[in-house]
DNA sequence: CTTATTGCAAAGTGTTTGCATCTTA
DNA sequence: TAAGATGCAAACACTTTGCAATAAG
């Protein structure tokens, strides 16, 4: 699938949740869903408001809460708490489930997928009978104790 | 170990490392850690500060975050960023690795225990390269899909 | 034309900081 | 008695809310 074609899906599948919700198709709205589609990375709503400043219409802090808060719940990005206050969110269409691996020395987020998670997770349910929707798992790291610190060097980057 | 010998440890630990790190041992500190370590459940500062205004001293929220920092440094309690904005604590000596299942029906926190995810984490490191310190697992679920609602009914507390 | 959505600014919430005062070592 | 810790209040950073103006259906 191209950038364009994932740009289409989306937006026909959000328009498809604002019809069925009976929420009104905005202009701003997929304005903020395009933008988020171009992210390659996390993002978070200051830098995503920062973005949008720069494109005609000027959408304000408030809106983009807003239809963050929609995207989430038709699960077209998903939100991140990466232990610091500033929440992080990516988007998840066609992107399969992975979890984060943060290195405490350069901050720099890695992803890795573990079947496993899903046995623990199967486990637990039985365990407390209670059906798990989604989780989080992040690994908190160390990368200077163990290789030169040339092979992770953003330091203080993202996050 | 009684409550009262668990409360003895952990005030001399906590001096020990006062000490060493060349840190006032003030009954401030000491009281917070006491007032902690009286807590059966996971707290928040807010909830620590009011309890700790019932005493004589007159402890500030900024002393308990103060002390909180220092009591993360020695390991005596562990964070938790359970999605909120508000951070959760919890007294950490003598008590085993657990992760935690949130209900996101009724709020609650189970906590459950699997060593298949020290297995993740140790493939995680080989594949990184990073060696990893902790984590942090979090299953969010809901409880009403599978059982009565009583069983479960402890609405809007905690978290 | 009706009502949801918008932009703005103000209010909230949890945490951090600056500074004068007090206290530990 | 000097460096560090405290209490207070103000500052902060991120998020939510109230409201008049706007625009989607």
């Amino acid at each position: 699938m191209t950038p364009a074609e994932i740009q289409d899906t989306v937006s026909a599948l959000f328009c498809a949740f604002l019809e069925e919700n009976k929420q009104r198709k905005t202009p701003e709205r997929l304005a903020i869903l395009k933008c988020i589609y171009n992210q390659t990375e996390h993002f978070n709503v200051e830098s995503l408001h920062q973005q949008l400043k720069e494109l005609p219409g000027n959408i304000s802090r408030a809106t983009v809460y807003n239809t963050i808060e929609l995207l989430l719940d038709c699960r077209l990005i998903i939100k991140h708490q990466f232990g610091k206050s500033l929440a992080q969110y990516e988007k998840s269409y066609q992107s399969k489930q992975h979890d984060h691996l943060i290195c405490e020395d350069c901050n720099k987020v890695f992803e890795f997928c573990d079947p496993r998670i899903h046995q623990i997770q199967r486990t637990t349910e039985e365990l407390t009978n209670i059906k798990v929707s989604h989780h989080s798992l992040i690994f908190y790291g160390h990368c200077q104790s163990w290789q030169k610190f040339e092979k992770c060097e953003h330091k203080d980057q993202d996050l």
